[in-house]
DNA sequence: CAAAAATGTCACCAACTTGTCATAAAACTT
DNA sequence: AAGTTTTATGACAAGTTGGTGACATTTTTG
């Protein structure tokens, strides 16, 4: 599991804050509960959260006010927001999604509504950043149709051999320690052991062929990507008796 | 800028459809008045305008009865609707958004917000609405009849597998998520469950017969539509025989 | 209003991935 | 050349993920 994505739920009955809290806990998500806006204001300056629940109904300010604030405001603005509204209260859905909010939730909800309509608001806040295909010598990676081709041909690759390949490209030319594979290819807190990279790294040599080659080992440091890969031994050897 | 965008009102209070006139002709729309139903479906029939304005109190056939029979109808279905209702008028809002309604303006309204709710319609259905005919490889589809035919042969797909292709074909080669299917394909306020994709993709490839092996699972990632389906086996030969 | 079509979910099976080991190979050291 | 250390590999068991048929409902049609 990665680093769980923090939810700021703004909602002043405590009983329905508590409900939410230990489903969001369940879920993997780090749940922050403020029960009104003073301390909502407070926690926001503090540290901005992945995603804001904001329960429509506060006593003083409302989720309105609050929502238009922070939509104004340069620093809150990206902030992914759901809002909680009485159920059938159209007039308030309509200003809330003309106020900025994501998405909205009618209450009662329910759990799995609850966690799906998250996922949802997060997974769209990520649309496309993995944008342009890396290519380098006959090697190449779309990061956008997840295909990996080598001399115009396709190669098939796993889901961690791709991840890792697609690290290996944005850094080509670089050792990488197995330790800094693991973090940046499986994840900051993964308990893996290191002598998995390797066979990970054989499994992607094997997926891309020939160019398998670029994939080289530096003894006593890592692995590294390169455009022009040493004639190993083995190498030398194959290319002799062919 | 170019042609003004027509805007149908229908509304039987010909000072409030002259106001609305005035108002939209002095900023950059073509209004045409329908006082009554039939003048609307006439007009309707004559020309499809960019949006339709529509009041929810008309004598005789109401205004929910006209939304729906306009989303049924394959030819009027994509016009943008907006509704106009009375003040505090809960359930004819919900009743109109159900119909298909894209927003609705309480009465009274203030110009400026008749023109935003107008604009942000406008815009919103603006992006994908060219009914072009979307071709790829042997396989086409086209918007405005409706229909799917690969290699000729026409192919019966239901409605949503039928949008499911749509959007595969307006964005081929790429991986989609589920979760982006789903925001994509089937809407953004939906709450269904992942694996539902799945199904529905099942049922296309089905329904595309022959075709359907252009519909690629991309294992931890999504879906993808592409033009060459056949991705390993030559490669691998290839490199080994060298 | 009844029949038919379409939808969203499940449960279960199959295929594919993955993290680890134990062991073989290589690459360095002395 | 033998000893050490570091990598490469084949085999596996457990864990995921995707494909399907069945089914209860809802929506359309006739």
């Amino acid at each position: 599991m990665r680093n769980m994505p923090s939810v700021l739920v703004v909602e002043d009955e405590s009983a329905i804050a508590e409900l939410i809290a230990v489903n969001l806990r369940h879920n993997g998500f780090r749940p922050i509960w403020a029960s009104d806006s003073v301390t909502a204001q407070r926690d926001l300056d503090a540290c901005l959260p992945d995603l804001i629940l904001l329960d429509w109904m506060l006593p003083g300010e409302s989720g309105l006010v609050l929502a238009k604030r922070w939509r104004a405001d340069p620093r809150t603005q990206s902030v992914p927001l759901i809002m909680l509204t009485a159920r059938g209260d159209e007039a308030d859905r309509v200003a809330g999604l003309d106020a900025g909010a994501d998405d909205y939730i009618a209450k009662p909800f329910s759990t799995k509504e609850l966690l799906a309509r998250i996922r949802a608001v997060l997974r769209r806040r990520t649309p496309e950043q993995a944008g342009e295909t890396l290519t380098i010598s006959a090697l190449s990676l779309d990061p956008a149709t997840h295909r990996v081709s080598f001399e115009e041909k396709p190669l098939k690759l796993g889901p961690t051999e791709f991840k890792l390949l697609h690290y290996l490209m944005g850094h080509a030319e670089r050792v990488h320690s197995r330790a800094q594979l693991l973090d940046k290819v499986w994840g900051d807190h993964v308990y893996i052991e290191e002598r998995t990279v390797d066979v990970h790294v054989k499994r992607l040599r094997e997926a891309l062929n020939a160019a398998g080659a670029m994939v080289e080992t530096v003894r006593g440091a890592g692995y590294r990507l390169t455009a022009t890969p040493l004639p190993t031994a083995a190498a030398a050897e194959k290319a002799g008796t062919s």
